[in-house]
DNA sequence: TCCAAACAGTTCAACATCAAACTATCTCTC
DNA sequence: GAGAGATAGTTTGATGTTGAACTGTTTGGA
């Protein structure tokens, strides 16, 4: 991964540092991500499936706002889950602007029967780190990640 | 970033050392890449750019595989920048399959004037880490992404 | 009470992205 | 030299993604 820029070694070492990161995290997403593939889902379907899972019943913007992603992405998302039935969109009663996206039951069985192998090919990727490394790893990423 | 995941603790630190690697190269690349907006260019795009600007003329193919994209992909992309006469397709004489990509002028000045902001953004970013932890951290980056 | 501002979702246009099917070209082998 | 198989790029169809404009709904202050 060499950085063919000519300047100095702060710069340098920031762009190496940089690429080894975007590199890392793609590898290993995609790694873990592959057998999605098997089941007919996208990663982002999988992460609304997960968030429903794990954390119950949600509106858009809730999920938008857990996944990092536009409200408009999430119209689109969410549409494509439904088109599967995998999740169902209900009407707020209280609050008519809001749209409540729930797991139906097969979109519960489907997540529930995908999850253990996506734990597992977490923990394999993760393999090649010691835990001492990973929790090493997990704390320069956390203050990394705060920089914004 | 808690999991919301009862698993052992093997689990639970895979998980959590996943999530902050995603959320961390989110987050760096959204910061890195926001000036790249005020330029009219997208992500992909100036990866095109700054590949050909280090490298030279390259082909299609050779582009996908340095940018960890498909071919489909860079077709795409290298269309638009086509279009706004930011590079140009010359096909080679001795083996007509292939497509040389070359900088413009106009391409050229552009990328050149966008580089320095560019590596300014990725120091800035890096800057919450000493350099002895950039280090650290990119050696554990290394093996986390040879891991397939 | 009424209206302006805030808010939740949707829609749209543009771009990205992939896998798979396809076209054109080349190369190697018989 | 002709055909099989490899290779470079393009096309297509489906999905994701954003920002911006837009629709409906709610709410808070004059």
């Amino acid at each position: 991964m060499p950085t063919h820029f000519d300047g100095s070694s702060t710069e340098c070492l920031a762009l190496d540092s940089f690429i080894k990161l975007v590199r890392a995290a793609d590898s290993v997403s995609s790694q873990v991500n592959e057998h999605l593939r098997e089941h007919g889902l996208t990663v982002s379907q999988f992460g609304v499936l997960e968030a429903l899972y794990h954390l119950g019943v949600l509106n858009q913007s809730d999920l938008a706002q857990k996944l990092l992603k536009s409200t408009g992405n999430l119209t689109t998302v969410v549409d494509n889950l439904a088109k599967q039935g995998l999740v169902e969109r209900r009407r707020c009663t209280e609050d008519r602007r809001v749209v409540y996206i729930h797991l139906t039951d097969v979109g519960h069985e489907t997540i529930a029967s995908i999850l253990p192998s996506h734990v597992a090919g977490v923990v394999d990727a993760f393999s090649v780190l010691s835990p001492e490394e990973q929790t090493e790893l997990g704390g320069l990423l956390r203050r990394l990640g705060k920089g914004k």
